[in-house]
DNA sequence: AATAAATACTATCAAATAGATAGGATTAGT
DNA sequence: ACTAATCCTATCTATTTGATAGTATTTATT
């Protein structure tokens, strides 16, 4: 599964890439609104989505969110990661956030392939998304 | 991610298949020292497994576990199910866990989509195993 | 009947994570 | 100055994860 910050952060993303034609920033409070997001929480999730270069923002008056980037150039695996961690069902089959399972050497381990193979078949669908994509549909 | 507890009780069933030749029931203690699992903890696993009746056991002396089912009549989903619970990414694409989300109307969810195609390609991949499957490899 | 060896059960615990909320600080446009 | 926005820090509750301890019960053997 993945976390509801997870999703809202799609969400939140793929609203602003919806509203981008207009030139002023969106605000924090209408994606709230309009996407039913609690709306200090989606505070906390904008600017981690700014910290990672994927928003940038603006204070005060008039102030707001833009993407940094276009939306074909955010991919959906790239939000994944920065709010929920590793894809992958096995610490020691991530690809960006690898870690070695204390119990079994990997190369005896049963389980690992399968959770390879797993792993890929799911990058092979998200890869292919983007914000853009996501917007259009 | 899966949790240790699910890696475990794949790896726990993984070596009672095939430990099964032998007539005798397979101890807790055994497979915690061989797949280093916390013993107390893997009680509470085989426990489980058992009231879901994939295995079954014994109390006393010469007590243990067996397999309640062939090993290819065990599934690694049906294993993942009931240790972990879903394996879709969002409640409202489960097939066996559905919730419906909060916060958005299914047909106009621009997220869904997506995710029941990962849904589908990881369950490509997982439903075609089986303990006996993984015991092989 | 006693003993030893095993699972069953109940309770508890610590740490991490999820999912927020509150309140004030800061910035920028009018 | 005022207002409207993000920024930041702190805090909170509930749940989940990962586990441990201790006792009860069952069974085979002696």
């Amino acid at each position: 599964m993945i976390s509801n910050k997870c999703k809202y952060a799609i969400k939140a993303l793929v609203y602003i890439a919806s509203k981008e034609e207009d030139d002023r920033a969106i605000l924090t409070s209408d994606i709230a609104r309009e996407q039913q997001i609690p709306r200090k929480f989606l505070e906390i999730i904008l600017r981690e989505l700014r910290n990672n270069r994927i928003l940038e923002s603006k204070r005060g008056k008039d102030g707001g969110f833009r993407l940094l980037r276009t939306a074909e150039d955010i991919s959906l695996t790239e939000v994944m990661r920065i709010i929920d961690g590793p894809i992958a069902m096995l610490p020691c089959v991530s690809l960006n956030y690898y870690r070695k399972c204390d119990e079994c050497e990997e190369e005896s381990c049963e389980i690992k392939g399968v959770f390879e193979q797993v792993r890929d078949r799911t990058l092979d669908v998200l890869n292919s998304q983007t914000i853009k994509s996501l917007t259009l549909s």
